[in-house]
DNA sequence: CGGTTTTGACCGGCGC
DNA sequence: GCGCCGGTCAAAACCG
């Protein structure tokens, strides 16, 4: 622990310098591009107004890339003539690790570039700890001074904070691990399909609700708009959503808390571990697997003009996003170019060290899945998991495939990124508090006991499944949703090649917290290598 | 029989 | 005040 301790604290230092020389950078780069800006409005303002337009990055992402600053620089100077989305990219692409709630916007002025480079400062992030993040309105609107924490409900009478999914899914709801009733239905205005209301069964008195809506413009859209904190434990999945939206909202608040609260509806190229964990849950059914690659990151949206305030989460991208650094993130990581990278695969420079059987208390405390079956609750997700009664031979070839795919690529050139990776965001405490929103939410009161741990996993991710079989062969956990319909949850995707491959490490952001869990429950040590100390203590 | 879905009725907010 | 609209209620139907 000393010297894992002791190499932190290098390690932080390091950071910390690099950050400076970034910062300086930076600021360098500003001055030159503010000189370009002016000779650029008079030639080419006409032709790319929107380009101009400050954008309001929202980033709850995992960047890493290049440490060199020159290279950065380029990006920048090019994303700033171009688009914010790859403004939003360069900043993810500098060598420096984020995943906070950070908005920020396109800097145009010192102010902005100041907080732009303080955000991707891990060790100033450090410094100013739970320090509200800055975010940056247009231009175009006021800008205030955020004076607090100050929440969305208090701004007026606004109402809950909605967070809205849109995503192509051919089954006619999202499996999100939750249960649902549906208690009413309605056409609403310019749209033919009808939307439907759900509320969430798993307790009594929870007051998350969700709507469910075809895109009128795409039917094979579907648009899902959550409501409301579950008040109950959740299965992982469901937790995963709830850490999701939560999140969300939080962005939103902070987004909200530090603009005027006029109406806003910006464009939102969102790199966020939000996104990704969508992706995870929601969007890999095994006929998605099968598709092009589709880790893009969504465009999504923040909209306070009415009185719900909504993030937007736009997964409906087909095309593989060259540009946003989640894409090229998760390529580089997951190294599936050809399926969808439906979590976020920063691998835990854990599991990057691992020895090659060091998962393997991990994927045996999954096996004990079978034997889930012990609590009501649990039951009562078996019950509504097991409705389809049957896992397609099909999936799991699928899968096997899939898993083929990632034991063939290597990812050694990202181990050490990883790994420091790994340790900015475990320091992280945006990051912490995420997960530990995931494991609240995942171990219920926190004390919950194994099979508690257990179910959560087993019911969400499984169905009539050989576990001990299928984890070793094949350690994807899936979901098939209730009634063979619903798009399938496979946040869980742990594409553990791990097993086989000390240097195959794709643990999504949440399962890996699981692991940790798990491993630990289980006295495995194993993923509990210094790197993840931080983790931990979580 | 209990849980879920369907569907028309009802209610409140909002704009005209 | 009226109508529109989004959202919810609740009885009936449905389902396993």
């Amino acid at each position: 622990m000393d010297e894992v301790k002791g190499e932190n604290e290098r390690l932080k230092l390091l950071l910390a310098r690099i950050a400076k020389d970034y910062q300086t950078l930076q600021m360098h780069f500003f001055d030159i591009l503010q000189q370009e800006k002016t000779r650029y409005t008079d030639t080419a303002s006409s032709n790319q107004p929107k380009d101009q337009e400050p954008e309001v990055l929202i980033s709850l992402s995992l960047g890493i890339t290049s440490i060199d600053q020159e290279v950065g620089k380029d990006e920048k100077k090019n994303s700033n003539l171009s688009n914010g989305r790859l403004e939003n990219e360069k900043l993810s692409s500098t060598g420096e690790l984020s995943l906070g709630l950070d908005c920020i916007s396109e800097p145009s002025s010192t102010e902005n570039m100041r907080n732009a480079s303080s955000k991707n400062s891990i060790a100033q992030e450090l410094k100013e700890d739970q320090q509200p993040t800055e975010i940056w309105p247009p231009n175009k609107l006021l800008k205030t001074v955020r004076s607090g924490d100050d929440e969305v409900l208090e701004q007026g009478p606004l109402k809950k904070t909605r967070v809205s999914v849109r995503a192509r899914c051919d089954t006619p709801t999202l499996n999100d691990g939750c249960q649902w009733r549906k208690y009413g239905q309605k056409i609403a205005k310019g749209n033919p399909c009808p939307r439907g209301y759900y509320r969430c069964t798993v307790s009594p008195s929870c007051p998350v609700r969700k709507q469910v809506q075809r895109c009128a413009d795409d039917m094979s859209i579907l648009i899902t708009t959550y409501e409301g904190t579950h008040d109950h434990p959740l299965p992982i999945s469901a937790a995963a959503m709830a850490s999701t939206t939560s999140a969300a909202v939080s962005m939103l608040q902070s987004r909200s808390s530090s603009s005027t609260g006029i109406g806003i509806s910006a464009s939102v190229p969102i790199s966020s571990s939000i996104a990704t964990n969508l992706h995870g849950f929601n969007f890999s059914t095994l006929s998605q697997t099968s598709r092009p690659p589709q880790f893009y990151i969504p465009n999504s949206s923040i909209s306070t003009s009415n009185s719900h305030p909504t993030v937007t989460l736009d997964l409906t991208s087909t095309a593989p996003s060259t540009s946003s650094p989640l894409g090229r993130f998760s390529s580089s990581f997951s190294s599936t170019p050809r399926y969808s990278a439906t979590c976020l695969n920063f691998s835990s420079s854990s599991s990057a060290s691992l020895e090659p059987n060091a998962l393997q208390p991990f994927w045996h405390g999954y096996t004990g899945y079978n034997n889930y079956g012990t609590s009501a609750y649990n039951q009562n997700h078996i019950g509504y998991l097991n409705s389809t009664g049957k896992q397609p031979a099909l999936q799991e070839h699928l899968f096997q495939t899939y898993m083929n795919m990632n034991q063939n690529t290597s990812q050694q050139p990202f181990k050490e990124t990883i790994e420091a990776a790994t340790k900015a965001i475990a320091s992280n405490p945006n990051f912490q508090s995420v997960v530990a929103a995931a494991l609240t939410s995942y171990t219920g009161d926190g004390g919950g006991n194994s099979g508690d741990q257990n179910q959560g996993v087993g019911n969400s991710s499984c169905q009539k499944m050989n576990w001990d079989e299928s984890l070793r062969a094949n350690p994807l956990i899936y979901q098939s949703s209730q009634n063979g319909i619903g798009c399938g949850s496979s946040f869980l995707n742990i594409k553990s090649s791990s097993l086989n491959s000390p240097q195959q490490s794709g643990l999504t952001l949440f399962p890996t917290s699981l692991q940790l869990s798990a491993a630990t429950k289980s006295s495995a040590a194993s993923a509990a290598s210094a790197d993840n100390s931080d983790l931990l203590k979580l």
